[in-house]
RNA sequence: GAUCCCAUCGUCCAGUCUGGUCAGGACACAGGCCUUUCAAGCCUGUGACACGGGUUCAAAUCCCGUUGGGAUCGCCA
């Protein structure tokens, strides 16, 4: 009897994630995750978060905090698993030893797996002989008739799986449909290592089975190790779970995604400003489609319109152009005030603040409104924002060129001076002031505000120069407008 | 090498299951409008059914083959 079944008797849907913890999470891993999370979220299903810690080697310990803090940046939470228990634990599979061996033991018993004490040498040896001949490198089933007698425990032997030698074993992928696979293209896969814990394949098998896992969903690369998990269920005579190969996510040049592609841990994303809102919405539409043309929605439309159905069996490039463009695109639905909150961290990092900086929150409000939809990320303010914290110390090299000419130092320091005199500091009085000196020397009034921009920003390129003097103040723009004027008499010869 | 998976604009997706509308949308790109610049916005444009056979009145869609791409073949997961 399930522990967890409706009262139709129906089995609920229960699905894992089911990370390891040797390196820093990767999206592909996370939109794994993300698939499993909306699947279950969808069909009102439980999330189990479980930890494939057996490999010893590759154990990272800060992998496993920088998994969970990505799972929850995303606001992906689990029902089971790390720091929230559950009936189904222990859920670090390194807790789970003495149920794997129960297991292994069991299938050594029924004759479906027997002990091996092969040397890694004499392994390599047959392998490369294979290879040489052009064969499939594969384990010579040395040991699979001695009957040799000894414990998952015993650190001189391994357990390997007794494969069929003949006959076919097909499964069924909900979104291809059957598989079948030639059984004499497995191998005898090891099932226990000689320091006794599982291999993935079996630990997985079992955890699987023991934690009544309705659905598997996990990327492609498992596919064609997938037989070998049927042959496993069927050893055990347990019920297979759907099966849900998920579509690879590639770079740019069409090989899988990593690093050398650019950022593809999830902490990366964290780190350049990217919002969690806009990457889950990104991450979902790559490789699902709600059939329509839908691009930008909430969790909770999403929740509602994820299913099968709409999952793509083709790889997908990870297109970090569109990324950025939805990223945008969520950054304008925010007030200026919560954008403010999430740029104030960049600020202090930048040491464009300090803590017990007297700017107002009504400045940083005005700075995030002017600047908001000119924001793929929060990161790019580091280059188009500088200005409004920090004085320009330098000026655009082709903004020079075009409106810092030595006549120009004048016009500036007259303007400046006409800036200074001005009562009321106002677009409108900042306005007229420009354009009736622009008029006075018989200029477009491009001639002038271009050069005012570059003075007081350092920038050839903004936002509205009047609404963006209002915010820097008379008094900076005022110095600033002196001191450009200075720099161009120093620098610029005629 | 063997096995498995995949194949629509440069990219992400729709259309394929259930053959029949100029193959639709988005990102990117190009041009235009707006404008003090940039961005945004609006308008327009460039741009794809990998190839070859078959089935059919009709094929992106069904079947077969070819080619191409990818993944997997560990005491890693």
């Amino acid at each position: 009897m399930r522990k967890y079944e409706n009262n139709l008797g129906e089995k609920m849907v229960r699905v894992r994630f089911a990370p390891s913890p040797t390196g820093l999470p990767h999206v592909g891993n996370i939109r794994t995750a993300l698939f499993n999370w909306l699947f279950a979220r969808h069909h009102a299903g439980k999330v189990i978060l479980r930890i494939e810690d057996t490999d010893r080697e590759r154990f990272d310990p800060e992998a496993l905090d920088a998994i969970m803090f990505g799972l929850r940046w995303l606001g992906l939470d689990w029902d089971e698993g790390p720091e929230v228990g559950g009936l189904f634990g222990p859920y670090f599979q390194s807790e789970r030893l003495h149920i794997y061996h129960k297991f292994a033991r069991e299938l050594v018993e029924k004759g479906k797996a027997y002990y091996c004490n092969c040397s890694t040498e004499r392994l390599d040896l047959v392998r490369n002989e294979l290879r040489e001949k052009g064969l499939p490198p594969m384990y010579d089933r040395h040991c699979r008739e001695l009957g040799i007698d000894s414990d998952p425990t015993d650190p001189n032997t391994v357990v390997r799986l007794k494969v069929p030698l003949w006959g076919k074993t097909s499964l069924r992928d909900e979104l291809r449909g059957e598989i079948s696979f030639d059984n004499s293209t497995f191998d005898d896969i090891v099932l226990i290592k000689s320091d006794s814990f599982p291999t993935y394949h079996f630990a997985v098998v079992c955890d699987d089975h023991l934690m009544e896992i309705s659905h598997i969903f996990r990327g492609v690369e498992w596919l064609p190790g997938a037989g070998k998990h049927v042959i496993l269920f069927n050893a055990f005579g347990w019920e297979i779970p759907k099966m849900i190969h998920l579509p690879m996510i590639l770079g740019p040049d069409r090989a899988k995604l990593s690093k050398r592609h650019g950022a593809t841990a999830i902490t990366e994303f964290v780190k350049a400003g990217i919002m969690p809102q806009a990457m889950l919405n990104f991450l979902t539409l790559l490789g699902w489609s709600p059939k329509d043309d839908t691009e930008i929605f909430d969790v909770e439309e999403i929740i509602k319109r994820f299913d099968l159905h709409g999952i793509n069996t083709s790889p997908s490039v990870f297109d970090f152009e569109k990324l950025n463009w939805m990223n945008s695109e969520y950054i304008r639905k925010l007030t200026p005030s919560e954008l403010t909150k999430r740029l104030k961290p960049y600020y202090i990092k930048w040491d464009w603040l300090k803590d017990d900086d007297e700017i107002s929150e009504e400045y940083l409000n005005r700075v995030s409104k002017i600047m908001q939809e000119r924001l793929r990320k929060f990161t790019d303010m580091k280059s188009l924002g500088r200005f409004f914290f920090m004085e320009p110390e330098e000026y655009d090299q082709k903004g020079v060129k075009k409106n810092f000419k030595p006549i120009v130092a004048d016009r500036i320091l007259e303007v400046a001076q006409r800036f200074e005199n001005l009562e009321k500091w106002d677009e409108e009085s900042i306005e007229n002031t420009v354009r009736e000196y622009a008029k006075q020397l018989g200029l477009g009034a491009g001639k002038i505000i271009h050069p005012i921009r570059l003075a007081s920003s350092g920038l050839r390129m903004g936002p509205s120069l009047f609404e963006m003097l209002i915010i820097l103040g008379k008094d900076r723009v005022v110095k600033r407008m002196r001191k450009a004027a200075a720099w161009i008499k120093d620098n610029i010869m005629e």
